[in-house]
DNA sequence: CAAATTATTGCGTTTTGTGCATAAAATGGA
DNA sequence: TCCATTTTATGCACAAAACGCAATAATTTG
């Protein structure tokens, strides 16, 4: 079934403005073009839609009861169409990005203050959740675009480095290793270590990491979170290797970040994208702030 | 702002079918075809709706945010568009007739089951009032067409004959002028003469009538509708003078009716349509059933 | 590695739509 | 009653768009 799309706002303009004339103008169209819209529609449909003398127009049976649902029509369609526009245009709307906790607090707010400015009105929805759900988030088409670690090779995830940083030791002021510049991996077995839960990639990955310098570390206590492990190093509990975006710059008196090396240790902060999709223009525009800041 | 809904529709069925060689079949197009009409709406929006690798396809996400509204879109106007089709291709509709209420019951039965049996499931709403309601009924539009008695020339409306009936004499047959075969103008002066109200059509057509004969008439009772006055010579009140629908045969026991003549008067029952105005082809149909029996 | 599937591109043809000039019809005023 | 004006309809020619065929490119399958 063809539908004359053209003719329906043709019929729309024509019976709303009272005249083929009016409506030519409005559609930018010659009255001759009307006409033989109009005409064709009809015959078409095989209805007349609308009574004509040469002096006016009138609305038939059936052209009146169509008219509201074709005007419906017209202005949804219309507004649709062009919302999709703006989007492409200006790259306005909405999208979903999945972030690692630590990040969304840490890379993402400049990114987002980046972006808010420059697409004022625009929404994003952050999907803050562990590496392994930012993954499944992107592979599934939840979010458009995540920000995490790297992980197994997939072949629908593509991984692009976005910023790398080094893990730190943190302790309170007081701690006996506070007074060094840096402090090595053998330091740590006299420190309380708050371990991170075994299920998290940070934990996974800092072991992978230590196993490689055949150093094995036992914790004293273990935790979910990374905000809750600096929680605890500040309460005077214990102290904690860390990636060092957990903790900004004076957010916490008396806890100290200090450079962990012999040999450095760091994670990699990568943008995660699915292949052979094509992100929205929001986050498309997204990607490229992020991609223009950290890469 | 220009609306390609052959791309849509193309969208849509390609996004519901997964694939273009399906979409170009159900569409009755080639794949080039479709591709080229994706390609172009995706030119115009700016956007990309559909990731196509040269083995499938699947939804970006601006697609996948606007697949439910245009698949509405679709499916709406297709619908819109074959209630149309069928309105013209099979009298298929709903229409509004205005009748005067004595025709309602004697003329238009008849031609309402022609019609029923003609177009099954179409429905008819009879606005059955007075013959001036019936004539504005039609000028303003709310019924396509009437039945009515003449009324003055206007020029929007057009009136076409139907048919022709006599007034006649109703008594019960106690009565005695039953026992004539017909009875004059000059019996009425001793009948009890039930009166339809001055207001009503009838009456104004009949006094115009009697008038013209130099002929007045007292009425002992006044009523306003016709069963009414039928009711009443049923029940031996008096007698009275009305159109001969007014009396099926046979439906009131004991009451007759007699021929008025000296001269015999009658009134014309005529068909009332707008000018320059298209029926609806349920409408039309209707109308060229009621011509068929009557004109 | 060959075959099959699927989307894209180049090109010629056909269809459709449009605009100009003009006709026809109806309204409104003199 | 007649004429000027307004408004829709039509003939014709041209331009643009859409389409289909054939060939191409890329990927999956057996």
């Amino acid at each position: 079934m063809k539908i004359d799309f053209d003719g329906i706002q043709a019929f729309v303009a024509i019976a709303e403005l009272g005249g083929f004339g009016k409506a030519a103008e409005q559609l930018h169209l010659t009255q001759t073009a009307l006409t033989r819209r109009i005409q064709k529609l009809e015959d078409y449909l095989g209805v007349k839609l609308l009574d004509r003398t040469t002096r006016s127009v009138a609305l038939t049976a059936v052209g009146r009861e169509f008219l509201p649902r074709a005007k419906g029509f017209v202005v949804e369609m219309s507004e649709a169409i062009g919302n999709l526009k703006d989007l492409s245009r200006s790259g306005r709307g909405d999208f979903c990005v999945a972030c690692v906790p630590t990040m969304a607090s840490h890379a993402l707010p400049a990114v987002i203050s980046d972006y808010s400015a420059a697409y004022p009105g625009n929404r994003i929805r952050i999907l803050d959740t562990n590496a392994f759900d930012v993954r499944k988030a992107v592979l599934s088409g939840q979010a458009e675009l995540g920000v995490g670690i790297p992980m197994d090779a997939h072949p629908e995830i593509l991984e692009i480095s976005l910023l790398e940083e080094p893990y730190m030791f943190f302790c309170r002021q007081e701690h006996p290793l506070s007074a060094q510049g840096s402090v090595t991996w053998a330091d740590m077995r006299e420190a309380e270590l708050i371990m991170i839960s075994s299920l998290s990639v940070n934990r996974v990955f800092l072991d992978y990491q230590l196993a490689k310098q055949g150093i094995s570390l036992r914790g004293a206590y273990e935790v979910q979170h990374l905000a809750t492990a600096i929680g605890l190093v500040a309460a005077g509990v214990g102290t904690a290797i860390l990636p060092a975006s957990t903790l900004q710059a004076g957010a916490r008196p008396g806890v100290l970040s200090i450079p962990l090396v012999g040999p450095q240790v760091q994670r990699t902060i990568v943008l995660i994208l699915r292949r052979n999709t094509t992100l929205s223009p929001p986050a498309q525009a997204f990607c490229e702030l992020l991609r223009a800041r950290y890469a």
